[in-house]
DNA sequence: GTCTATACCGAGATAGAC
DNA sequence: GTCTATCTCGGTATAGAC
């Protein structure tokens, strides 16, 4: 999610996680000594990070009017909240985290989050339904490395491993355990996963379809009950696999193993 | 887990679990009108219920010294601890479960609790290395349906639909993530895990040992590789088709599904 | 060992200044 | 929109009676 090409959004980033980490820390030890020189130097921090980031706006579209400027700002804040709010709840989880974390890990406080969402329930909430729209957009592959030409081992290996390094590992795991949770409140969610679970079926159908076409074999033009069991089984291990790596260490079970795996139920 | 030839034993859990609604309904609507009359009734049952536990237990073995009855009495109440924390740390989660909440549901209050575990984390890791020990009993088989001479798919499926509607399904979850989460803390729950999954790797190696046999194939004597990534698909789908089974619904991800796959994974 | 009562703290949420 | 200050409640954990 980083942008290389916004060196300015970067340094601002890089300056409002420094704060971040100050005000952290500073929680941490309560009020020790000197807290206000502390403070004042975290203040200091995130006023430059928003300066700077200001500044990066403007260059990327300088000829914009105030109210639209506005909007970003204000779309800005939004999507510091919900990133920060992804990061969080992912290392403690949603009851685990509280408000305050994800204000200081965003570079403010709770009263900006509570102006942008009704409560810590509304904005966990929109950090699954933001997530989720990222993973179910169109335009994007289903899966990395998966091509109508078969499967290619080593990218989605990659993938995998991105996955389990990245610190966002376990908001999947805190969705699934709040749909289930609330089955009621979070049927919306339920629904886009399905979608998306769907969405897996087809395309696994079409793999194996292109796979008959191309040894000239008779082919079901439909989905098969083979095609929703191989889509349980890519979904089970593109979510199980780096979280087994991450837990268990490479000696038991690796990225590479699970994509493999994945070759072996598409094929 | 309940013993069906232990019906006094089963009538005192009953009313336990009574005493426990009772409790929690108690809690829910707060100090509305004449707490004292329900608080009174809910103790009662309580009482009610140790009784007939007592007594199961004295019919049981009537020769016991009371320093016996005494440890029994204690390594029950521990018991009935641990199997309330197990539902209720599965049904709210880790951080979202209260210790109030544990005690209640066991027919206890929190003094009890704190007099058997030092902490609500020593509780909990008690629960996970109790439910880890259950389910690695060198006994019993490492899935049921699966034998040396194939995969029972309708043992499995039942095995997994159970497994879909026990109401401590997401416990194994809970167990993940924390591990995930305090990395340091449980270095001996990853352990565990890595035993089982080793356990289960070698099972599936066995299997492909008897299928080389039988077909007077050539066959390595170690683990292989596929081995491994066979077993890696076992272990995600087990964990992964209950829950997807319980949050999307059979009309897109059965149990059954699962149990055909991990039987591909298995031929 | 189990209960009641309570200390103590941190959480979610709101009010009002800027 | 954001911050500071504050309210309120529920949580973990402890003390002491029985």
């Amino acid at each position: 999610m980083p942008d290389d090409r916004d060196p300015l959004g970067a340094a601002s980033r890089a300056l409002a996680d420094a704060a971040a980490q100050l005000s952290r820390a500073l929680g941490a030890q309560a009020r020790n000594a000197v807290p206000e020189v502390s403070e004042a130097i975290a203040h200091g921090l995130r006023e430059a990070a928003r300066g700077i980031a200001d500044a990066s706006e403007s260059l990327a579209g300088s000829s914009d009017d105030t109210e639209q400027r506005r909007r970003r700002k204000v779309d800005r804040t939004r999507a510091d909240l919900l990133d920060a709010a992804a990061r969080v709840f992912a290392a403690r989880g949603f009851e685990g985290a509280s408000v305050d974390d994800v204000a200081a890990e965003a570079g403010y406080t709770k009263g900006a989050v509570y102006s942008h969402f009704g409560s810590k329930r509304e904005l966990f909430l929109a950090v699954a339904r933001d997530r989720l729209a990222d993973a179910q957009e169109p335009s994007g592959p289903v899966l990395p490395g998966v091509g109508a030409d078969g499967v290619d081992v080593a990218a989605l290996t990659d993938a995998l491993t991105r996955s389990a390094d990245d610190p966002r590992l376990l908001l999947a795991v805190e969705f699934l355990a709040y749909a289930l949770r609330h089955p009621g409140e979070s049927a919306e969610l339920a629904a886009v996963y399905a979608r998306a679970f769907e969405a897996l079926v087809e395309h696994v159908a079409g793999l194996r379809r292109a796979r008959d076409a191309r040894d000239g074999r008779a082919s079901d033009p439909g989905t098969t009950q083979d095609d929703r069991d191989a889509a349980l089984g890519v979904v089970a291990v593109v979510n199980f696999a780096p979280l087994g790596a991450r837990l268990l260490g490479d000696e038991h079970i690796t990225t590479a193993s699970g994509a493999r795996l994945i070759a072996r139920l598409l094929a």
